[in-house]
DNA sequence: GGGAAATCTTGTCACCGACAAGATGGCAGC
DNA sequence: GCTGCCATCTTGTCGGTGACAAGATTTCCC
């Protein structure tokens, strides 16, 4: 029978910690960026001790990197959901940014191996799965190049995203991207493809 | 008189402490990258007490914020130089990828302001300093663009530098790449401005 | 040459990540 | 329906870290 504990209410499995602290982790990155999580703070969010955590995800780094594996994967559901839509690569790319900036918490892990437990199977797994979404978004481009074009034009395409979204992210751009981060990315992204 | 200490030949004063932690947190951020830096281990390459750093530097964060403006120094120079040898836009874009690369230590601190102390002044004026050699190096551009264009232009030229130097730090970049960097980076950087 | 200020040391505190050992309770098999 | 296994969670502990305080040493400047 449950709920013998001091701490009224609460029984003494979770029933889903698991998620609960990938959530918290996810609040927590908001709020003052990865660098400055800690697995204590986290236990404490979600109401367990401060050893906890251990048993689901190992260590910090095996945490990270649970945390990646969901955004790579939550990365790869919307940007298919995009290409299906509108089968156009600009608008992948806008919502490449898009993500980002609505899921910073789980982007500004996914990009930072140095924070991710070396080898962790469901997070290379995810990565590739979110590889292979941006490489059939490429493929949608009406005259899409061949060869060693195509190596560059993939790198070109990735790379801008990428960087817009990374400096957006720093507060490295200007103020007035805010006021129409859609309209800017689309913009940005279409210098890249412009007939000119 | 000094080196009356157990330590021989070690006086009290270091003689260019600042210099030598900044030197340390190089080499140790090149080793295990910033999320790894400890204040006391800087101390101990550095061969001073392990509350000698905040003296210099106030605290972690402000350590950072020096080691991040002494990085856009470094870089507001190099840029500068290529522009003035080459006049090219292209050269500076790779400029700013080779920057990245050979100063990994100094890149991966300069666009993280939450690791910064806020309001550092030195800081300030050194990110001032390279966005104004950036902006130089787009008025390089033979036609260059003007109005709401120019904006866009100097995004997207800033993007897909900042974006391929970033993606490749992170290992995110296919190993060909190492092959020929600066060659990958200008046909990358080439795709945006190609006249097709 | 003497005192103020800069530089560095020693000592301490709270917090953190990792580990070990034990408590709790769901659940499969009988 | 009971029993033993095992996943889950707790408590306790250790070394390492950042920040701060107080004191020691040295340089600098008048």
């Amino acid at each position: 029978m449950g709920a013998k504990n001091a701490a009224v209410g609460r029984p003494y499995h979770h029933g889903d910690l698991r998620r609960a602290l990938l959530a918290a982790a996810v609040e927590a990155i908001e709020e003052s960026g990865p660098a400055a999580l800690s697995l204590r703070d986290l236990a404490r969010r979600a109401g367990v001790s401060h050893a906890a955590p251990t048993h689901h995800f190992g260590d910090k780094a095996g945490l990270l990197a649970a945390l990646a594996a969901e955004g790579f994967n939550l990365f790869a559901d919307e940007l298919n959901r995009i290409r299906e839509r509108t089968g156009s690569l600009v608008e992948i790319g806008v919502g490449y940014i898009r993500f980002a900036v609505e899921h910073r918490a789980h982007f500004e892990v996914m990009f930072r191996p140095d924070l991710h437990a070396p080898d962790h199977a469901e997070l290379t797994a995810a990565r590739e799965r979110a590889g292979e979404t941006l490489r059939a978004g490429l493929a949608t481009l009406p005259d899409a190049p061949t060869g060693a074009d195509a190596r560059f034009a993939g790198l070109s395409a990735w790379s801008i995203v990428h960087g817009f979204a990374t400096l957006y992210l720093n507060g490295a751009l200007p103020p007035e991207v805010d006021a129409d981060l859609d309209g800017t990315s689309r913009a940005v992204i279409g210098r890249l493809f412009a007939p000119r």
